[in-house]
DNA sequence: ATACAGTCGATTGTATACAAATTTTGGGTT
DNA sequence: AACCCAAAATTTGTATACAATCGACTGTAT
């Protein structure tokens, strides 16, 4: 399992050790610790943590509350696994749900949100251009990073609009996809693709270029107050990158698992 | 606070007894049997439901899960309030996924989808030609009958879709939507209206079968195929009952509360 | 009289102990 | 050898007990 050490990692004073368990879980499913399937019995999580059981359940509650565990009533939880319908399921909620936000947002943004925005970009595009700066851990890390970096960039874009409950599903949302895409894409992508570039790290550079762009317009189209023109190309910046997955997941597994 | 005999109610026997409670204080707080900003003592719960309070605890970790209690770390659970533009937030986020919803649901109705929601529609006829039948408990008991009846005919149509997820937000989102407009509606509406109907009934029952006629609308347009002009009138009928409201919620508590 | 520090009570969070249920293991039968 | 049934062993769900934190109250100093 090995998840040593995810635990007090940002953990803000006033805050429930059940908390602190949960993000510390949170992270390890989201990062791939965790992997799909993997059942967690409670007084391994226990030992683990250093704590009773007690905590550990509440904590298991709030990550099935966001879906990222299933727990049915005495049978255990384990992490969750998604299929290629449920994938896309997640990919039509987020169209949805973040047009709206984004349609919210654009007629809010001042320039604090502009700049803010425009400085995750730079990050994401020196990230990209100079993988792995510092530390060399490689691939894993990296791709957490420009996760990261991805959504943060995302949320930017939907802060201004103010919706606490929207933006809150949105980053669940958000999560559960950028989990299972790393977890699938490293599986199946490879033995699939037609490998126009077999080196898959030319592969991935490339395709994050693309999403650089992407951002780079939506901004663009922002400051400009054009929200249609903002949504239409954050809508075709989602279903590209996800769809293709999909259709690759549903040739992977036909109608198997379930 | 009264809420007893909530429990016992449609327990499935393999169901925990957290799993009950939380049901069984769902069904209280969703049909104003706690108030807004109720404070829910964990111990006096236990007393209530005559258990220890950890499966208090879990349940009530449920109820914040969906939005319907807050509870912040070391002072305890309360009730959720929501503004005006909480109701705003959920009312835009009902429109965007429900008509995604309606949208992946009409090209995969069936005749017997088609059956369940009409015998709904026709219940709710019943229901507002003939109010109460049988028990004379009155008004309350009436407007929940009312309010299931009209989600029971939402959720007919979104069911064809296939969306387990869809489906639980998009409730989540009705449920929250619901109660808080029955508790709303009953304190500001009647101060504020311009009374063109003084009695109270009156406007209520004009008010229904013009919701039932959109649902007709709808559901005709569904069994015409037409996803367009379904979705259509029901972001219509959506926004139309509660933009109305949040209006008057407006001018009731100009930038109070919070 | 007001502001502030310390103590007490109430309430939540966690540990330990126990009960109930499910899975696993072993033996017996066909 | 495959199947089924019973009993042990895990594992979850709940009760009880303890610890830690928050809020109010009281007493004192300015």
């Amino acid at each position: 399992m090995d998840i040593g050490g995810y635990v007090a990692q940002s953990q803000q004073s006033s805050q429930t050790m059940a908390d602190a368990i949960a993000a510390a879980l949170r992270r390890a499913v989201l990062e791939g610790a965790l992997q799909d399937g993997a059942v967690l019995r409670q007084a391994d999580l226990a030992a683990k943590f250093g704590v009773s059981r007690v905590p550990i359940r509440e904590a298991l509650l709030k990550l099935q509350a966001e879906g990222l565990v299933e727990s049915r009533p005495r049978r255990g939880t384990v992490v969750v696994s998604l299929n290629a319908d449920d994938f896309e399921e997640i990919l039509e909620m987020r169209v949805a749900l973040e047009s709206l936000a984004l349609r919210l947002a654009v007629p809010k943004m001042a320039a604090d949100a502009f700049r803010a925005a425009g400085e995750i970009l730079a990050q994401a595009e020196q990230s990209v251009h100079r993988p792995a700066p510092g530390m060399g851990d490689g691939k894993r890390e990296f791709e957490t990073r420009w996760g990261d970096l991805n959504w943060a960039f995302h949320r930017a874009l939907y802060v201004p609009a103010r919706k606490p409950r929207l933006l809150d599903t949105i980053e669940n949302l958000h999560l559960l996809f950028a989990r299972h895409l790393r977890m699938r894409v490293e599986i199946i992508a490879p033995a699939l693709l037609p490998s126009a570039h077999a080196d898959p790290a030319t592969r991935d550079t490339r395709e994050w270029s693309n999403a650089l762009q992407e951002h780079r317009d939506i901004l663009s189209a922002c400051e400009q107050r054009d929200a249609r023109l903002a949504c239409s190309i954050l809508t075709r910046h989602i279903t590209g990158h996800g769809m293709e997955l999909v259709r690759r997941l549903r040739r992977a597994q036909p109608a198997a698992q379930k």
